[in-house]
DNA sequence: CACGTCCATTGGTAGGACCAATGAAGACGC
DNA sequence: GCGTCTTCATTGGTCCTACCAATGGACGTG
């Protein structure tokens, strides 16, 4: 934490280094700094707040709001009270990526084209890995879940975005790629959860939906990936045209690319 | 702003509701919830902190710590001072989604064979979209920075992983999907940056990615999607292969599923 | 040695104080 | 009347002090 201290005062002492951004912000820079530069590895607990204090000379104000920004990021636990409260330093999980991408998604910035398209991109994409990847207890989880979709046909519309969404999860999280699945389970749960509930309007829908999944996952116990990958992008495919027939203002899918 | 305070109210009165959540967390949350619920719309201002602190109740550092973890979502943006200093509501922007995958990526927690097969997946399935999607102005920065490798083949090699860096930039964001650009940008910089720079290694491996550079960008003007994702897929894993030949204890390219 | 009590440590929270920047309202000069 | 200048209320940035609640180790007691 030596290097801490000079490089805080370096800052402070120069205002050209400083450039407009507040004192909070530099020490949450400068942790984040020696954080990923492994001077502080990931299990070590951060100094206490009030040594921090007398550490950079900053108030406690700014030194918690330091804390804030880099327990945001991930990059530092959540604080307990007492003895064993110190922060642990830690590396940023799949939860926050998965968040900021729900976030930036739950916005109005995205299209839902846009949206579409990044899911056709990516589920087939990891349809195909988890033919290679996928475990007994994947397969296991999935079919459970699909069955659990067929009985709930009639009961009400939230189980069905929640299971149909829980199935999509499953098979993404098949893939075990982390990377893959954090970013992919944000857009899948964020389309499930805007509210398209129209969609499994019929029964007819849902069996046609329950049809597809069964034969997506046959694919991927068969480990065949090809077309595990193509069944997955045609069943995007008709949810998506599915959606656009329900509502054609919002919903233009021309942009996007079979492949 | 009336049910802010009737929700917070209750969270605070019910201890169950706080289920050991700090209040600055509970604030957080609620002002999360109304601006997401549309109460406060993107570019409204948000009140003045001592305001905050009069309409909840709480002490000043819980609101500007509250406030401080929007600001750090991207809910909020930065406050100045002064009289336009008040925090006005806006999307999470791509900025913040590209910030988190990259302290994501960071981390030791995702295996390169995990982040390399996530470009495997993304940046052909970009090429293809970008043969829709491409301006005349997209073809002609990417001309120019592959001109620039060429030319900078004998300077430094810092120079040379930024230059890369910046046409695969530039392919992604060719496809003009805000979403995917976010994503597959924060994966391509992490790679770039994390020190392979070994892989420029010879005057024939610049002369070689600068070819192939040359054919994807061949194909995405010509609009010929297919050739563009097999070219980009191509020179992907040519360029894993490489870092494989030159570290191969950290880099088993075994489980990447050619397409 | 086992158990219980006390207390130092640590984060959570409130409240006050002052500074610096900002822009609007009002005063002033022409 | 118009433009400029001054003044000042507003707002975030920062520091400080104080107190509470939880925690776990130190200490004492049986």
């Amino acid at each position: 934490m030596q290097s801490l201290k000079q490089a805080l005062d370096a800052r402070f002492r120069d205002p050209a280094g400083t450039s407009g951004l507040r004192r909070y912000e530099i020490l949450a820079d400068e942790l984040r700094r020696v954080i990923v530069s492994g001077e502080l590895k990931v299990g070590d607990p951060l100094p206490a707040e009030r040594d921090l204090v007398a550490l950079t000379g900053l108030g406690r104000g700014s030194v918690r709001e330091a804390i804030r920004i880099l327990e945001i990021e991930g990059l530092l636990s959540p604080k307990g009270r007492g003895r064993k409260g110190l922060a642990v330093i830690q590396n940023a999980s799949d939860q926050t990526v998965q968040r900021q991408i729900e976030l930036y998604i739950g916005g109005d910035t995205v299209s839902n084209q846009d949206l579409m398209q990044a899911r056709l991109v990516l589920e087939p994409a990891l349809a195909r890995i988890a033919c290679d990847q996928r475990t007994e207890c994947d397969i296991g989880r999935m079919r459970e879940t699909n069955a659990r979709i067929a009985e709930a046909g009639r009961a009400d519309r939230a189980a069905l975005v929640q299971l149909n969404h829980d199935w999509h999860s499953q098979l993404i999280r098949a893939s075990h790629n982390d990377l893959l699945i954090a970013i992919a389970v944000g857009l899948s749960e964020t389309q499930h959860q805007a509210g398209v509930m129209a969609v499994y309007g019929s029964d007819e829908h849902v069996r046609l939906m329950v049809e597809a999944h069964d034969r997506i996952l046959e694919s991927v116990v068969e480990r065949d990936g090809d077309r595990a990958f193509r069944r997955m992008y045609r069943h995007l495919v008709g949810y998506s045209e599915t959606i656009a027939r329900l509502n054609p203002a919002q919903f233009d899918l021309s942009p996007l690319n079979p492949r």
